[in-house]
DNA sequence: TAGTGGTCTAGACCACTTG
DNA sequence: AAGTGGTCTAGACCACTAA
């Protein structure tokens, strides 16, 4: 028992965080068991095990019934990037926001959007291209795929006045989606539209949202030059 | 009270979670305070809590103290990468990993790194750049500044054998640390190394390490084209 | 100042998995 | 079979903050 009580699970965690980093609990070892470490620290079980259950979220431990809490060997780098709505993105940074519709069109997708969104070969589906600007320099292209089960005909006209990225997020609950980040050179459509080079590296994202499996919309972001995106780890 | 108890908090949240989809709690709406929601599920308001939490965690409710629990308006998308150590990403790939060390000096950092290492301007660093290859091919450069404080002048030979990225993980801890994701146009140096056209756009990650927010490493991976990150949402 | 979420406790039972 | 983490409960007190 040490002499002074642990009595929340931050300061736990801090404790057990402070022996990894200083090595007295090195990746791989085993470090004791719940039981014994509330004991120790003078609190009860559900406090160690919400510490500890945290600091395994985070990828800093690795545990297992019966075989207990180790310290990762390989503390699998965890970092959470947080997506916001573009419009928001740009006032957060300061600048004034504005919103183009490119073009808007019901036709056949390209197979490698039918086989993302697992659509028929013989489905029209409703195609968005768009532009976000900050402080009126192209900031991102919003080039879109949309589901036309999950927004009716009518709606569609709102995209003259409201970025499908924005409306979306409020008008369509999504269950599950992937994300995928990337990297392309700016071709001449790209070049036009963000006002950059041809052959510039710009950054992409690919995003493609679902409701029960069922695809809602595809959608690619292509940064205009220089953006990056950042997080803690 | 419902006539199935729910006795489990993942049994709660996907309840939760499907008033959420069925819009029965639109985005913005005060739901019904854990006393009230844990009497109508059958349960223990901690369980209740464990689920409205984890949620929480996830973004998709705003918890406030007296002021409630509202869906979210805008629920946040985070995506959170793992970044395995690159052996591993590629041996989980199927590839073979191989590795070579290209150049390691003990030289004055440039000032841009100096200022994220936050460095005083006549300390040296150790400076390091090697491959990592899958089959053979390029896969990525490691271009590397080291704290010496953090890694003796005789540890350094072993970057030889071990790369920088692998070895780090298990013989120095960290507390924090950032982590940048953009593109960049293949300069010749890249495309000497990468052995890919000079342009093409490149994948990037720039990622600094800290301990006690003293800076351990800050490291830049450039990947060969067509490199790109995927994770769920 | 009152209502809400945040957390702790002590005890209990269960689920998993290793030896 | 036994040891470990995973979770639930009921009750309690606390911390924050909107009204």
């Amino acid at each position: 028992m040490t002499d002074t009580p642990f009595n929340s699970w931050q300061s736990v965690q801090e404790e057990v965080l402070a022996r990894i980093h200083s090595r007295q609990w090195k990746p791989g070892d085993l470090i004791p068991n719940e039981a014994d470490l509330a004991q120790e620290f003078g609190c009860a079980r559900a406090t160690v095990n919400r510490a500890l259950q945290n600091l395994a979220d985070e990828g800093l431990l690795d545990r297992r019934r019966k075989a207990g809490t180790r310290v990762a060997t390989h503390p699998v780098r965890k970092a959470t990037m947080y997506i916001p709505v573009i419009r928001q993105e740009i006032a957060d940074k300061g600048h004034e926001y504005g919103y183009e519709l490119i073009c808007s069109e019901r036709v056949l997708p390209p197979t490698e959007v039918c086989n993302i969104m697992e659509f028929g070969r013989r489905a029209r589906a409703q195609h968005i291209v768009c532009i976000h600007t900050a402080d009126g320099r192209p900031y991102v292209i919003e080039d879109r795929w949309l589901n036309p089960k999950w927004v009716s005909v009518e709606e569609i006209s709102i995209f003259n006045e409201i970025s499908p990225n924005e409306w979306l997020v409020t008008h369509v609950p999504f269950t599950e989606g992937e994300i995928m980040f990337s990297a392309m050179s700016a071709g001449k459509t790209e070049a036009g539209l963000l006002s950059c080079k041809e052959g510039e590296a710009l950054f992409v994202i690919n995003r493609t949202t679902r409701n029960k499996q069922e695809a809602i919309t595809s959608v690619r972001l292509i940064f205009a030059p220089g953006y990056r995106i950042e997080t803690g780890i």
